[in-house]
RNA sequence: GGCAAGUUACCCAAGCGGCCAAAGGGAUCUGACUGUAAAUCAGACGUUUUCAACUUCGGGGGUUCGAAUCCCUCACUUGCCA
């Protein structure tokens, strides 16, 4: 948590009676990924030290789409997003609890935007703002650097997410507005707003942005993004995408990922330096966070597939029930034994077409059972096991489960 | 509204009539080495059953034996002028 608008300010705040204060999601895909993470563990820390949290899903928001860098977004229908809106707002309820003195309250953009005339909003709201201003921000002026330009409607963003936090000033007394610091504009925005229309002064809170030592981008997984979504990624992928952690990134997502006391921290790290070999802090950072994601049950699941997937045993000597659990974990599918590996692994959508899996399978990257695929003749029936069914594995660490019918 | 420049594969970016499925870089994937790590080295990277064929260079139309490359037109972007 490194920016903020009064640091002092805030700190005495925070120390004091609860507070409330909010965090936005917009619906831009159908579920919030673990770039998300961070916000979502942010809430509940502040939520756990006592304070309110609104947990809000941007209905309008997510219509009009924030600028990013590089390029003007593809609006989504209507339709389309407010089906989003349900699916956020049942990710972002699992962080927060809905008990107790603090409870924790679900709020959308759209109840107030929605109403609101194009008139209303050019006289009460687009005064307080200055050209100039929404000009300077980050967002704002790369893309008008950029030969990609910005509409008008990117432009707006930032209006309406200023818009938000005085309205939840007013309805909720929130005096505090968390996010990435990818979107500090925004969140000064609504302190601005909240200044120069009601006269108070209230707070924002930006986290750094997660970086890999090795500065590629974080939170993806073979360039795609880790869903937080079990359809759309797995827990046993969750699961692996942590264990796989840089050596020089574990400590600082332990930090920020888990609810890890600091000493618990401490110890790991000395681990990592004297035994990295066993990645005792990875195994740790990937249970920890696969059970906030998913919950015990399906991260303990996760770990006995990648153990009896991964393990140097023998497929052939586990047992029809193990085989049948770990496959449920992984991407898979049902299909007759004389299927080609070449074929299965299209349908698997280990790779995206036939060429790319011969090729693979070529360049000796492909796996049935743990045995290398000599040539793309191979069928996934050819050494079926307990159970009749089959894995296929991409590279070292990519499995499919193949059922054969 | 006028003038100019631009739109190339996941991203950036060359190419300006045949030698272009299209240079180069990044990203990604695979192999070797390892710890299911990093770094490094090697290979792959439009689709399909191959050295063979097919579909691509903003959309549509045209010139040509032949076009990403020339012409027309539409759309979009940027800059300057109004």
């Amino acid at each position: 948590m490194h920016v903020s608008t009064d640091a002092d300010d805030l700190r005495a705040l925070l120390a004091g009676p609860p507070i409330t204060y909010y965090c936005g999601f917009d619906p831009t895909a159908p579920s919030l990924h673990l770039g998300n993470l961070v916000q979502l563990l942010l809430m509940r820390r502040l939520q756990l030290a006592g304070h309110r949290p609104l947990g809000l899903v941007g209905g309008s928001t997510g219509l009009i789409g924030d600028p990013r860098p590089t390029a003007e977004r593809t609006l989504n229908t209507r339709e389309t997003v407010a089906e989003w809106v349900g699916y956020l707002q049942a990710q972002v309820s699992k962080f927060l609890s809905f008990e107790g003195e603090n409870a924790a309250r679900l709020v959308n953009n759209l109840d107030w935007t929605a109403p609101l005339s194009a008139i209303d909003f050019l006289r009460d709201i687009g005064k307080h703002f200055r050209v100039g201003t929404m000009l300077k921000k980050d967002a704002v002026s790369a893309r008008l650097n950029s030969d990609e330009g910005i509409s008008y409607t990117e432009f707006s963003y930032q209006i309406l997410q200023g818009l938000d936090f005085r309205q939840l000033y007013l309805d909720y007394g929130c005096v505090l507005q968390t996010g990435g610091s990818d979107q500090w504009g925004n969140l000064t925005s609504g302190v601005d707003l909240v200044r120069r229309a009601e006269g108070a002064s209230v707070h924002a809170i930006g986290t750094p942005l997660i970086t890999n030592s090795d500065g590629r981008k974080f939170g993806k997984s073979e360039g795609n993004a880790v869903w937080l979504d079990e359809s759309l990624t797995s827990p046993y992928a969750m699961y692996q995408f942590w264990l796989n952690t840089d050596d020089a990134d574990v400590v600082d997502r332990l930090k920020v990922f888990t609810f890890l006391s600091r000493a618990e921290i401490e110890a790991l790290a000395r681990l990592v330096a004297d035994e990295p070999y066993r990645r005792t802090a990875q195994r740790t950072l990937a249970l920890e966070v696969t059970t906030l994601v998913h919950g015990r049950g399906p991260a303990l699941a996760a770990i006995a597939a990648a153990d009896a997937l991964f393990g140097q045993g023998e497929l052939a000597e586990l047992s029809a029930e193990t085989l049948a659990s770990a496959i449920r974990s992984l991407p898979s599918i049902v299909a007759p034994g004389s299927l080609t590996v070449a074929q299965a692994l299209v349908e698997t959508e280990l790779v995206a077409s036939l060429g790319e899996a011969r090729r693979a399978i070529a360049q000796g990257g492909v796996y049935l059972n743990n045995v290398k695929v000599g040539d793309d003749e191979v069928t996934v029936g050819a050494h079926a096991l307990p159970g009749g069914f089959a894995i296929l594995r991409r590279g070292k660490k990519t499995l499919a489960g193949v059922t054969i019918s």
